[in-house]
RNA sequence: GGGCCAGUAGCUCAGUUGGUUAGAGCAGGGGACUCAUAAUCCCUUUGUCGGGGGUUCGAGUCCCUCCUGGCCUACCA
């Protein structure tokens, strides 16, 4: 008897929308929950936003509405995301329900008659103007250690590790007042009194990617675990703890408890039992996330279980990030693209194949490389297979499928031997695996069809037999294909299905052929991805966020850098690092006005003659007409671009450029050296 | 600093417990076909398997060492 499986993937953070990175973890999540239930298993897939924490809070103060109506917002968008994605979650909640509470005041009753509660009180940053406590992340300051400033609050570039009350002259990136140390009672649970049981549940083996219990063996449970402070005073946005008046849990506390309480929800809109999923040593229970959250789904929250005296996760599947092209998703770049504007452009069945094409069973980060990304999808998904389908089903739509499978030289019988070659592949998460395998089957596919010509033996009458058993043959392995497909893109599998007239919900069906049917028109199942949509879609994810971040130009960032507003370098960000080579390629000098005349016809420009000492003098078209009166400027030191390639304009040959800042018309202020810099001086 | 992982054809990767001339897909080159979404099929080029040392009859595969890269090191996926 195989055992039920409750599935989940972790709750996203109901403080921004789903983006590429974070729908790796659904589209994997996905795929192995529809595998399950390809293979009859009970599989439940419950998700949930989470909604707690103070960064929510102070959103929703910025934005002048409650944190249910910010929650609420995101929760829709979210849904929508995930649903145009495939993603199909039986049931999906949030932390911030009735639910939640109450499972949350179970948990810690459970942890309260433990005894592993305690207070403590402790130091903490307090922003006296925005009225709330700093989490480290709020603080910056100067390292206490090394004195590099403008650090974050829990640790420096340097490596040095502290408390935020360290910080030399701390700042809330908040309001950018200065914090106050303020002494607050905090409850902890004692850890280290389940170090035992953590130590054999996390290194037995059966539960951890091998690299992730060597990693928790050696950062934690090597040494006594610390107590976990779960507790925040208010204002906090979460839920009052009961019995600890004016205290919240903490976020990650009632997080993962959210898991819980969606499947509750789901229990009771389904007249099922909760102690069925929960509690029941025949469930198993699969936690699908990524390596930055293992620490509280491999420690805390398989202690958390433990005393509550709930069942303990089957198995924590942790993966890697998503790079793009070999670099961290870039909001500047694009390549930080949201499900919704992927979704504006592309179809999600290709980014679905393409992340299970590229997912192992280990942590590793994995690249969307969007030239690659391209030519797979075409060459695997509409070339080998779709194409089987594409070419064959014409030749048969009048005569249906043989009545008797017709002799293949055995490949059908040896694709049907490798199902459980690939259905382990998809157990094990090893999604690569099985879409190399797959795909080596749909490389011998195409090659029989072309072998057998039924394209050449319809010329001839006669042949309408041998015609009709080639298709059905080709008509097989794309079949079989589909379904050994169907968790990964299933939207292709119902499509299969229509052509055949059937359902494609068993993996059984790929064991055995499909014989004397009729089959439908042939109807386009999957359109080739266009690497101009791509390159749109990448634009308009870098015009998105160049748009996001001008309008929503952040009292974060203007607070923390003293009185000067971050919306320059928000509009126009940082440019790619260069070296100091690149950087020696610009010639840069000191140069004098010697002459400055107005250039009559022109809108912008003013001719400069600008002397670099001796008689050397370079002419120069600068766009500065409405700053700058020429006759102002005669006599002042600039700085110029020397050895600027020439440049044929209008009105005559520029030979270089005056440095100056601002974004144009009357706002271009030149930059002068101070006074004893000598024209023909090199910057630098 | 500590830890984990990786380094195999231009690119993405596969190479099971060490065993014959190291593989696939894509890209490149040549040809064929025309049923199919310029899809498909056939043929084809390319590798000091990161460097060095060692164990062995035999190493991409084990050991040592060095180099390079990625990631983690208590609340962004």
């Amino acid at each position: 008897m195989t055992k039920r499986k409750l599935v989940t993937a972790a709750l996203p953070y109901a403080n921004g929308p789903i983006h590429i990175g974070h729908l790796v973890e659904y589209v994997q999540t996905d795929i192995w929950v529809r595998f399950q239930r390809l293979r009859q298993n009970e599989t439940l897939f419950v998700c949930a936003d989470d909604t707690h924490g103070t960064a929510i809070m102070l959103r929703a103060r910025k934005e002048g509405r409650s944190e249910e109506a910010l929650i609420a917002e995101m929760r829709e968008a979210h849904i929508r995301d995930f649903a145009g994605f495939d993603i199909l979650f039986d049931n999906y909640g949030s932390t911030n329900s009735d639910e939640n509470r109450e499972l949350c005041g179970e948990f810690w009753a459970a942890l309260r008659k433990e005894g592993l509660v305690v207070e403590k009180s402790i130091e903490q940053l307090f922003d006296p103007e925005a009225g709330t406590f700093l989490a480290d992340r709020f603080v910056r300051g100067t390292c206490p250690k090394c004195g590099k400033q403008d650090q974050a609050g829990d640790n420096c570039e340097c490596g040095h590790t502290y408390t935020p009350a360290d910080l030399i002259d701390p700042v809330s990136a908040i309001s950018g007042a200065t914090p106050e140390v303020r002494e607050a009672v905090h409850l902890f649970v004692e850890l280290e009194k389940l170090h035992g049981f953590l130590d054999e549940w996390t290194q037995n083996g059966k539960h951890l990617q091998q690299e992730v219990a060597n990693y928790l063996k050696g950062h934690f449970l090597g040494d006594p675990l610390r107590d976990w402070d779960i507790s925040r005073p208010a204002p906090y946005f979460g839920f009052e703890i009961p019995d600890a008046p004016g205290n919240y849990w903490y976020v990650w506390f009632d997080a993962p408890i959210g898991y819980v309480a969606s499947t509750r929800q789901w229990c009771e809109a389904n007249n099922q039992s909760l102690s069925d999923w929960w509690l029941s040593p025949d469930t198993e229970i699969h936690h699908f996330i990524g390596k930055d959250i293992t620490y509280f789904h491999t420690l805390f929250w398989p202690a958390m279980l433990k005393v509550a005296g709930y069942q303990l996760p089957t198995k924590i599947h942790i993966h890697g990030f998503l790079t793009v092209g070999g670099e961290k998703m870039s909001k500047r770049k694009g390549t930080f693209i949201k499900a919704e504007t992927y979704l504006n452009h592309l179809n999600p069945t290709y980014f679905r194949y393409y992340i299970a094409a590229k997912l192992g069973p280990r942590l590793d980060d994995l690249d969307l490389n969007l030239d690659e990304f391209v030519t797979k999808v075409n060459s695997d998904l509409v070339g080998k297979f779709v194409n089987l389908a594409s070419r064959a089903a014409k030749f048969v739509k009048d005569t249906g499928l043989s009545a008797t499978y017709p002799d293949d030289g055995g490949l059908f019988e040896s694709a049907a031997k490798r199902g459980e070659e690939i259905a382990e592949a998809y157990e094990n998460c090893d999604y690569a695996r099985a879409m190399r395998t797959i795909m080596e089957l749909a490389d011998k596919a195409n090659p029989y069809i072309e072998s057998k010509a039924p394209w050449v033996l319809k010329k001839e009458p006669g042949n309408e037999q041998e015609i009709q058993d080639v298709c059905t043959v080709t008509l097989n392995l794309f079949r079989q294909l589909a379904i050994y497909l169907a968790p990964v893109l299933p939207r292709l599998a119902t499509q299969a299905g229509e052509l055949f007239g059937e359902s494609l919900e068993n993996w059984q069906q790929s064991q055995a052929p499909l014989v004397g049917t009729e089959i439908n028109k042939f109807k386009r199942m999957l359109d080739r991805v266009e690497k101009e949509s791509v390159d749109k879609m990448i634009a308009d994810s870098a015009a998105e966020n160049a748009a996001a971040e001008a309008a929503g130009a952040g009292a974060l960032a203007s607070a923390a850098q003293g009185d000067d507003s971050a919306e320059h370098l928000e509009k126009e960000p940082l440019a790619d690092e260069c070296t100091f080579d690149d950087f020696m390629k610009v010639d840069l000098r000191v140069a004098r006005v010697v002459a400055a005349e107005d250039v009559p016809k022109a809108k912008k420009l003013l001719k400069l003659t600008l002397g670099l000492g001796g008689d050397v003098t370079k002419t120069v078209f600068a766009g500065i007409k409405a700053a700058y009166d020429p006759a102002t400027l005669v006599g002042r030191k600039v700085v110029m671009v020397a050895n600027l390639a020439p440049r044929k304009m209008k009105f005559g040959v520029s030979e270089g450029m005056v440095i100056a800042a601002g974004p144009g018309g009357e706002d271009v202020f030149l930059l002068s050296p101070d006074d004893d810099a000598q024209p023909g001086q090199r910057v630098h």
